[in-house]
DNA sequence: ACAATAAAAGATATTTTTGTCTTTTATTCC
DNA sequence: GGAATAAAAGACAAAAATATCTTTTATTGT
C-alpha cells in the first residue's frame, strides 16, 4: 500500500489584495442587479431571480441571498410563486442608490476616516483628511442623487451595460 | 459517560458587510506606517516595528508582514541589527503614496469599475461610469500628489493623528 | 384542494483577508 | 569571533467575505 501526497500545495503568500475596489462584491452584485430590475420595473415586468443573475453575470444563490436582505429591508419588491419575482414599485424607483449601499456595506463609506482611523473628525484629523473628505462627499452626493431608475431609459436604449 | 453539546454557535447571516471602506486594511496600516516612518526619517532616525506598531495603533505582525513587502518593493528601506529599523531616503521621501496603494491593494482603485464590470470602457460603460470616473480620477490625483514625506512638519508639529 | 412555481430561510462550504507565532538571516557592538 | 539585536521569511490560525446547496413558505392557476 503506497502513501500518495498530496500535489505541490504551495499556498504562496503573495500578499498583495488582489482586487481592491471601493464597493464590496456584494455591493457591486447588489448596485447591478437594483438596475437591471429597475429598468423591467419600467417596462412594467417583475423578473426571476435566474434571469436578473445571468442578465448580470453574478453567482444566483448569492444575488438571491443579497436581494433577501434588500427585500426584508423593503428597499425591493418581490412576489412568490408562479408570475412572481422582484420589481420596483414608483416610490422605490425614486430612493437613492445611497439606500442600496449603506443597506449591504454599511455606512463606512459615507462617513469612514481613509486611513482607518475609528473616527473621522476635524479637531483630530488623519493627514489626509481635507482631501479625503472631498472625495468621501463626492462619493456620498453621487450616490444621494442617483436614483434606482434613474437609468431606467439609458439601460432601455442599450447605452449602458450591467455586465461583463 | 455524558455529551456535552457545543454552546449555543448561532452563525447569524447578519448580512451587511460590516466595515467596507475604500482601502482595505491592510493599506490603511501601510498608509499610516509610512507617513509616521516618514516623520522620523525627516528627524534623521531609523523607527523599530514595535514602535510603529505602536504609534499607529496597527497589529505589530501584521504591519511586520506589510513593511517586508514594501521593503521588498524598495518603497522603503529597512536595516536589521542593532540600531536597525526603517527608514526613509530622500528620493523614497518624495514617492507617491500611490505607489504605496498600488504595491499593497493593487490598481483596481485607480482603473476597475465601480460597479465591478471587468472593464471600465467609454465605448462598453457602466450606469455609473461617468459620475464614477470623476471620483476615481479625485482619488488618482491625491494619491499621486501625496508624497510619502508631505506631512512631515504637520506630524511634528502634532496637527496629524496616525492612530485611534 | 392540488400541483407547480418562485422567493425566503437555513445550513454549509470555499476563498480571501487579517492576524499570530516560530525560525532564519543580516548587522552591530564588544 | 560571539552575543545581542532587529528585520526577513516561513508556517499556521482566525475571521470575514463570497458562494452553494437544501428545505420551507407563500402564491398562482387548474
Ligand atoms: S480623519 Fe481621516 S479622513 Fe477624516
Ligand atoms: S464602466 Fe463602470 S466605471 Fe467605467
Amino acid at each position: 500500500m503506497s502513501f500518495i501526497p498530496p500535489a505541490f500545495t504551495f499556498v504562496v503568500n503573495s500578499f498583495t489584495n488582489d482586487y481592491m475596489a471601493i464597493f464590496s462584491k456584494t455591493c457591486e452584485y447588489a448596485m447591478r442587479a437594483v438596475f437591471y430590475v429597475a429598468q423591467k420595473s419600467h417596462e412594467g415586468q417583475k423578473v426571476g431571480i435566474k434571469e436578473i443573475a445571468e442578465q448580470i453575470n453574478s453567482p444566483e444563490a448569492f444575488l438571491a441571498k443579497i436581494l433577501q436582505k434588500l427585500s426584508r429591508e423593503r428597499l425591493i419588491q418581490s412576489v412568490k410563486g408562479p408570475n412572481g419575482g422582484f420589481y420596483f414599485d414608483a416610490v422605490s424607483l425614486n430612493r437613492p442608490l445611497a439606500d442600496i449601499v449603506s443597506a449591504v456595506d454599511g455606512n463606512e463609506i459615507f462617513t469612514g476616516c481613509g486611513l482607518g482611523l475609528t473616527y473621522c473628525s476635524e479637531s483630530n484629523p488623519c493627514p489626509l483628511h481635507e482631501e479625503f473628505k472631498k472625495i468621501r462627499n463626492q462619493i456620498t452626493h453621487m450616490l444621494n442623487n442617483t436614483t434606482i431608475g434613474k437609468f431606467n431609459l439609458g439601460l432601455i436604449k442599450g447605452k449602458f451595460t450591467l455586465n461583463k
